[in-house]
DNA sequence: GCGCAAGCTTGACAGTGTCAAGTTTTCAGC
DNA sequence: GCTGAAAACTTGACACTGTCAAGCTTGCGC
């Protein structure tokens, strides 16, 4: 189906190049992504690209949205392997996110390094929306009222997406043998906090409930 | 002093391409940097920041490091209108750490957004490792050993940290009209938390100590 | 005053994104 | 089943980028 023979029409190129454009991403980083490479790669003409993306910009924000699904995808699959307790899904949901911003640290750059991206399209704002109202749904079981649930939302993201971020950068060096999630979750005081005796197995300073 | 006549020797140009690198990555973020603009700024040829850098990557470096220094001033600036109390240099910290985010996203995002920076520049290495310095500071009184450090180390850095990254790549939308570093400092459970009672003038629930 | 090294220039090269114009293919409407 | 128009792609060009190889200019130690 890919690529009949090799004729004038390419058929499936703007799924191709994103495809394409997440490989390289992912191997090489956010800066490696050029309209033209991917353009031989997909065995067009430097030129093709432009006509199904209008600049360089839009490529790569497509690229970041597709990278958005896999980051919402590495959070649900670690979800869909842990107890239902709320505490549990969103120590999972914790667990995928920094599996995802190792293994995938090009994407996850990407996304969140504050790259030129076109922040209003519609398909990357459906992408990062889902990422988004999945951590809304594992706070929810943590918070009372509208304005604690932005809270402990806010707690929960900002936790876990600056671990992950001054890890990638370098500023937090996790000693040798000890995988970070674990030590992440091992942190005291660790979000969510606060309201939510009734869903937190552990107490804060670490004796049983 | 500077350029003196129109003379072929310079006489200053590395730290004249930092500054200008400085003001353009704040101006127009990271990606903006480039020899050529650099050089026709400083009034000298293209090819001749290659004589003080060997490369992109060491000019950005050394702007990063420059960053780096801006970013450990401008927290030291803020504890130093505040009291002299542990949780008051702590919170003062984060509020100079959310303005230098809000003030210099290009700054902040060339220093912490995974750049291609040439990480065991010595230069850039002293500057980091101040900044590393003075948040070990911080934590110290909340800390009674090691682990402990270690441990409110990484969670006052991860929390106001993510605070601020996902604030700069649109992910975490402040209220208009509220100052989004008076809504870090009022989130519940913000580290320090845990061992740090004696030096916590609000207990974690809201309630005085 | 001389010589040499550092600082800077000029010119070139391969690579980039983007535009304009031309060619090929597909497909709807008759 | 043909036709014409639109979509898909190519070719060529332009300005811009970082980097290299030469050569020129200047300052400074001797």
């Amino acid at each position: 189906m890919t690529a009949r023979k090799s004729r004038h029409h390419h058929g499936n190129l703007r799924a191709t190049l994103v495809a394409a454009g997440v490989v390289l991403v992912d191997r090489s980083g956010p800066d490696a992504l050029s309209t033209r490479k991917l353009a031989a790669q997909a065995g067009v003409s430097h030129a093709a690209p432009a006509h199904h993306f209008p600049s360089l910009t839009h490529l790569r924000t497509a690229v970041a949205a597709e990278g958005f699904r896999r980051f919402t995808a590495a959070m649900e699959d670690a979800m869909g392997r842990a107890d239902a307790h709320p505490r549990a899904q969103c120590d999972a949901a914790c667990r995928g996110y920094i599996a995802f911003a190792r293994g995938h640290p090009g994407l996850f750059q990407l996304i969140f390094g504050g790259h030129d991206l076109v922040r209003e399209d519609v398909e990357f704002c459906a992408a990062s929306g889902q990422a988004a109202a999945l951590l809304s749904r594992i706070a929810a079981p943590f918070a009372a009222g509208a304005r604690d649930r932005a809270a402990v939302e806010t707690m929960i993201w900002a936790q876990v997406h600056g671990f992950c971020s001054l890890m990638l950068s370098g500023q937090l060096a996790v000693a040798d043998g000890i995988d970070p999630a674990d030590w992440f979750l091992s942190l005291p005081g660790r979000a969510p906090v606060g309201s939510d005796a009734a869903h937190f197995p552990l107490a804060r300073n670490g004796t049983a409930a």
